[in-house]
DNA sequence: CAAGATTGAACTATCAATCTTC
DNA sequence: GAAGATTGATAGTTCAATCTTG
């Protein structure tokens, strides 16, 4: 048995809407999904003519000991798709930031290294970055927060990916 | 006095770097900004042909009690910028959900208008929209956790754009 | 057939310039 | 001159198709 706003609506249960605080938290979070990554690409376009998603594979290539992860990793890890990295490390290695490699052992693979320019492009790049970040979300909370929010992060991740191929990789301290 | 690394980075003060527990919590919350735009795209995309901006933008005008809101403050309760908006209006119009009439009293503005099709296809999109926010963001936290979000939430935007433009405007009830 | 990766086309967003009205 | 809004060009992302190797 269906009622009337299960057939005006095709569902095939009831919708159950938020309620007021959840629609609160959810309008919160959505607008940062909306503000937070203009912010954060517009101080790396202007003082790095880099996008975030671009500085973050910079980032995660000169976390590694030898600079060098595998294209499919290198998405992992900077959660991205593997055809928007291998755009995005085309245009990279243009600018002389990246090079790309065959992997010797799987000759399906890639290798992404980071060249003596990348590394300075990050090393020249980072500290900016990291002061817009503290500006713009870890100073406005309290290191409880911060926890909390970390907490949050997590398990929003889980949610949308299970399987959760996020790998333990650092952030640039060079 | 500058020290080797303020001249290696070209930085007026020595970077605050990100301890452990700050870098945990910034790439939890890097993941989520990554990944939850492109999980809500996805699945307006495959159910109802809508970007997720799209969808708010209909969403946000199905809540006025005139189905109307001025194009500036169309953009600032969907935080986008007017030229985003205004392109993206061009698109609804086209698809007749929404029209765009010059206003009365300032004649610079334009009154964004939700027609009969745009209400309809709210109504038809937000069941499976609430739903998918429901999984991705509500379920998977705690009735406190919600409430640490929007605070978390509430802060990083302020930290963004301290006027807050942001009205107090729902989320569809139809 | 699945995994790793790339490519081109279509779409969306951003930026600067422009126009009109207050 | 500033506010409200639009436009065109540029740049970046997504999607489906493709290719190669395990």
């Amino acid at each position: 048995m269906s009622t009337a706003e299960d057939r005006r609506a095709g569902a095939r249960h009831l919708p159950r809407w938020l309620g007021p605080d959840e629609r609160a938290t959810w309008l919160a979070l959505a607008g940062v999904l909306e503000m937070l990554p203009g912010a954060l690409d517009g101080q790396l376009q202007r003082d790095a003519g880099l996008t975030f998603f671009e500085y973050m594979v910079l980032a995660m290539l000169s976390e590694q000991p030898d600079r060098t992860l595998r294209m499919s990793q290198l998405a992992a890890v900077t959660n991205g798709s593997l055809s928007r990295l291998s755009h995005v490390a085309t245009r990279l290695e243009k600018q002389g930031y990246l090079r790309r490699v065959a992997s010797a052992q799987d000759r399906r693979a890639t290798d992404a290294v980071l060249t003596g320019d990348g590394w300075d492009k990050v090393v020249a790049t980072a500290p900016g970055h990291v002061e817009w970040v503290r500006t713009l979300v870890i100073d406005p909370l309290s290191p409880a927060q911060q926890s909390q929010l970390r907490t949050i992060g997590e398990r929003i991740l889980s949610a949308i990916d299970p399987r959760g191929n996020r790998l333990p990789v650092g952030f640039p301290a060079p």
